[in-house]
DNA sequence: AATGAATGAGGGTTCATTCAT
DNA sequence: AATGAATGAACCCTCATTCAT
């Protein structure tokens, strides 16, 4: 058991790695393989395919995502702290596994119907949630009024812009792996919260 | 000329299509050949190589993009006035043309080394023609200070976030699509506008 | 092992008898797999490349060649002798496996830089054999003073003349292959041997 | 007619050269029309295909080659003299047009079987015409008993071999193309010449 | 559980040649 | 006479996957 687990995420590492590097379907399983050290049978008797393997990682990097969602909703925290939480949840993930973060951006629309699906779903579910923290805010007066879900992804665009820039290896990218999470924590409270009182003036 | 012509755009439009529904790396040429009622010959007599074709999809594609800005920078608009046409753009060019649009977002970290430098030349520049504008602004004291150039790649990812999810054939794509390009509009324009007044609160 | 050996001489010798009657530039790799009734893909997972298969009968028919001189070297035979056991094995090697040499006899130049500069290495070796004889010839005032490395060039030049109409298949081809040997090792010493004696005369 | 031939010139040229340096397999009709510069419908439209280009370019090597034999068979020369002369117009041929005899070393087994079987013609009559030679010079008493055809072809054989080693570009090429023809002249008389007295010794 | 030899369809690309102009 | 766009078979090679061991 524990030996199939270690094989196996031998594989997953690999493949996360490699998949980022260079693509999907530029990653040819001898390529896997080779840099796992393992045999092409081994993968075959822990996976059925190649799209098995992308699935098994993308699952498991959304799982976590859904997972820490599921924990901050419980937390009843302010707003404004939910908004720096889910903004922080984004970049922590991006530094902790950076490969499965690529690898994200990367493969979106490649996979298999059943995986992209898959994807649409969650992506679909953090903005729902995340409209949701912002219908509340409406309801409670802190946000000012706008279409929720619109707004929603709105901000997970900025999020993503500023990740995958941070992804990159130069200055700008580390300036904005370290300062990107407050500074888009503040910009987003700011603009949800300040857009209210601006419409009068 | 008229006919050479022709069989080009024959072929980029049925690889734009192609490309755009299973991805680059999956289309085969013949594929294109076939869908495309041109022989393979025919397309390496116009273009050297598969990467070619993509290269010049996104070219012409990234082109329609400078044109537009070009003439928009003639006009001397307001600053708010030119968010809005920026953004307005964007969505016009997604319904006009949606296969590009879906292609652009895919196949961004896929192609030859040679082909991504190329087109994150040009979305370079496209993005420092918007930095151009709020640096504009800040001189001018309709913006608040900020990274120009960064805040230009965030209000892209804005604008792509959206789009993207326009993209789709649910009632949610609906109606990004048709109250996307205001709401975002005045979204970006109230978060450049209003933070200057924030800061002394 | 057995097997892997089976397959593998089953591609060369398919391979060297195509090549040497059609050319390797003409020889396809499905001809090869469809004669030798292997798949395509078995003929990759032992050779890289069709290069590798040429290189590796050739390398295999000049191997043979030089272990054959290297027995030779340890008998200490006189020199005569060892012209005549050189020019023997020659023809040996030409009734035994005429398609190899057929093959040697074309090729020599069409190969990837690569391997030509493999065949003439190997070639040199024989080469650089026969000049050692020479030149041992030379100190004991058996042969008259000359530039060793260039008359085995010479040498070799003369066998493979006669070889090469040996190949043939009428009278003349039937007449060469029976009396070359002994002809051409008598020629050979003579020539060799008899230069002295002339200069004075 | 000036024209077509100024035209025709040009493209065999280029064409004896290109095949000379990479093979004739490996040379395309586009590179042909495009270092010649000329279309390639101009080419089709003077030659019935690449076969027979090549096959242009040989003929007229080989014509040349015939009528200097017929030359030389006319002149009733002394054997010594017939020996210098062939060899010697061996080489000048060699320095002359250096391509086509690279080429005509390379393709002597790739071309049509119709132009193999010509070139193995002229091969076998420039034999024949010196194994005539030799056949005079035994009934004359001039030359050693031997197999006169055999010992035509090792003749031939060597100064085949030095030529090809003159094509090189060292040091040693060029002091093959220099005093190759003398030294070869001499060694074959030599060796002819002189073979006779040795058995009894 | 694990191996890696074997498969053969399909990949992108090149080629000599044709033919409408 | 001359052009060069168009053809499509064939090129070498890679691939995910299977299966006997």
């Amino acid at each position: 058991m524990t030996r199939q687990g270690r094989l196996e995420e031998k594989i997953t590492g690999t493949a996360e790695r490699l998949f980022a590097q260079k693509g999907f379907a530029a990653t040819g399983m001898r390529a896997i393989a080779q840099t796992a050290k393992v045999s092409i049978g081994a993968i075959y008797h822990h996976f059925k395919s190649k799209d098995e393997i992308l699935e098994r990682i993308m699952h498991e990097e959304l799982e976590r995502r859904q997972r820490f969602l599921e924990r901050l909703r419980g937390q009843g925290l302010p707003l404004q702290k939910q908004i720096k939480q889910i903004v922080q949840m984004h970049f922590d993930l991006l530094q902790e596994k950076s490969d499965a973060a690529r690898l994200f951006f990367r493969e979106r629309f490649d996979p298999s119907p059943v995986l992209r699906a898959k994807i649409q779903d969650l992506y679909g579910e953090v903005a729902g949630y995340v409209a949701e923290i912002i219908r509340e805010g409406i309801a409670t007066g802190e946000v000012r009024p706008c279409q929720p879900l619109l707004t929603a992804y709105t901000i997970l665009g900025m999020v993503e812009a500023v990740s995958l820039r941070a992804l990159g290896k130069d200055e700008t990218a580390a300036l904005f792996m370290k300062e990107g999470p407050q500074e888009l924590a503040r910009s987003i409270w700011l603009w949800l919260h300040l857009g209210q009182e601006e419409k009068p003036a």
